[in-house]
Order: C-alpha cells, then structure tokens, then sequence
DNA sequence: CTGAGTGCAAATCGTTTGCATGACC
DNA sequence: GGTCATGCAAACGATTTGCACTCAG
C-alpha cells in the first residue's frame, strides 16, 4: 500500500528532507484517489501553511514525479497529479469527469491489437472517461423531480 | 478525401473569407498526415510570408477546429493539430514519436472492455506510440557503422 | 554547521485579446 | 464599402528560475 510512511520513507531515503509541507504532500496524496491539478494541491496546502507560494508546491510535484512517488498526466485543461501505481499489476483507468477519482481496468488492449511488424511500440495509453456511480445519482438526484 | 479544395469549399460555405494564409494552411494540412504544434504551423508559413504573426495561426487554427476541419490532441509538450478524421470509421491511431505521423488502428478496445454498469461512459482514447518504419531505418542508419 | 528547501519576484513559454489597418466578396 | 482578417503589442495563465534566507539532518 502507499501509506503516507511509505511516501516518506520513499522520499527519505532518496536524500529528501523531510519538510512538513512535505508531509502534508504525502498525507494528501495517500488519502486521495483521484487525480489533482497543482492548483488545487496549492489550496490545500494553503489552510495549513500561511505564508505558501505556488513555486514550491511546483517543485515538491516535480521532485516526486522524477522520485516516481506522483505521476503525471496531461488532460485537456492541464497536468494533474496522481499516485503512482505500482508496476507489477499493469493497467488502465477509467476516470470520473465530475470529481476525477479513477477506477482500474485490468484489461489491456495491447494484447488484442495488430500492430505491423514495422511499427516500434514505446508505450500506449488507454483512458475511458465518464461518471461514476457517485456522481450519476448526484446529478440525477439534483436535476430529478 | 480531404483535398484543398474541400477543405476550402467548407471554409467558404461557412461564410469564413478564402485569404492566402488559409489556402496555405489547407494546403499544409491537406498534405500532412501526422499531427503539427502551432510552432511547426507558423514555421511552415513563414516561409511564404514574411510579416507573419503568430496570433492569425493560433486564430485560425481555432477557427478551422472549431469548423471540425482539424482536430487538437493535447500531448505533453502541448497541443497538436491534424486534419479531423471522417466520424464515419471510428478508429484510434498509432503515432510515431519521431515524426509524428499518424496510422490507423481500427480495433476498439471498448468492444472488448467489461464496464461496470454504474460508469456512465462518455469517451475513451487508445494511443499507441512509437516509432514507424521510416523513423526506425533512419535511426539504424544514423547509428549503425 | 552545511546544503537542501522555501518564499519572493521576475523571467519564460504558450496562448489569447484589443485595437487600428488592410483585404475579401 | 462593409465586414472579416491580419499584424502589432500587450495581457494572460501556467510553470520555471535566480537569489537570499531558513531549517532539517
């Protein structure tokens, strides 16, 4: 599991200090499923820091992307921020459009598609967007009779 | 197909006036099967124009986007532009992360995906990158003695 | 104590907008 | 000739960088 002593040991023993806006970071992450945008890291970190400026939040995203504790990615409307899955279980996500959490899908499409011989695969991506349960019956909930 | 020539008339039968610089653009676009950055756009038009501003490509690669004309994809490094494809065969694309040409893949992995009931499913994106035959010859050459 | 982490300000990059001039139809 | 298109410059948001100060180890 990625617990936030996980995290922090991770980023430890990498030559990290640990900062407390570090482990507000881990604490953050640890507890969320979904993905989020660097402003919104920026705000919730702001209700325990005073004095906060965007510049480190960006930099701390940075530093434990490169540490492989975050990983990116980048949506229409900017780069958001996630956990890094493990490796050892490869998969895909399909991912809430309302409140961005992410569910897996073991399933693979690389293993069904054709690829000619003469095309060098790198990586793929496969993403399937839309509304979880939750967020379903809250709209429908809100616009119902 | 999408030649010049359509790619005009729907310009022109959108009421949007038939300038040079969006004759070059179709022309360009026309002739490019992979995917161009606003840079390369601009690039490219600066040749045949020497008081070329970079806003009037960004304004008109907005316009012919929003013409479905091109279509935009948000890579890392920012967004792309190609020539929309026909909606008719849906299909996803193997891209080649030297020259960013794209090719086809007409299976769907959402056919083979098992979806909870509860995900409203809006859309999904299948990628594959890489690198194609050209690309893969070029580097071997380059590299090889 | 010493270097890594931080806040501040300014720089940078990609993109958009307001306005006056110029060109299509 | 009226309107849309263009170039210019300036605004803009997101992200990065240089520098002096502070704090974790």
């Amino acid at each position: 599991m990625h617990t936030i002593e996980d995290i922090i040991r991770r980023m430890s023993s990498q030559g990290l200090r640990i900062t407390d806006q570090r482990k507000t970071l881990a604490k953050l992450f640890s507890e969320t499923q979904g993905y989020l945008a660097p402003k919104e890291v920026y705000e919730y970190m702001g209700k325990s820091y005073t004095g906060l400026s965007f510049d480190t939040v960006y930099r701390n995203l940075r530093v434990m992307e490169e540490l492989g504790v975050l990983e990116q990615v980048i949506f229409e409307d900017g780069g958001k921020f996630k956990l890094h899955c493990r490796e050892l279980d490869h998969h895909h996500h399909m991912i809430c459009l309302q409140c961005g959490k992410t569910y897996p899908i073991t399933f693979c499409p690389m293993e069904q598609t054709n690829v000619p011989d003469d095309f060098q695969v790198v990586k793929h991506k496969f993403e399937v967007f839309g509304y979880c349960k939750a967020c379903v019956q809250e709209e429908s909930a809100a616009s119902g009779v």
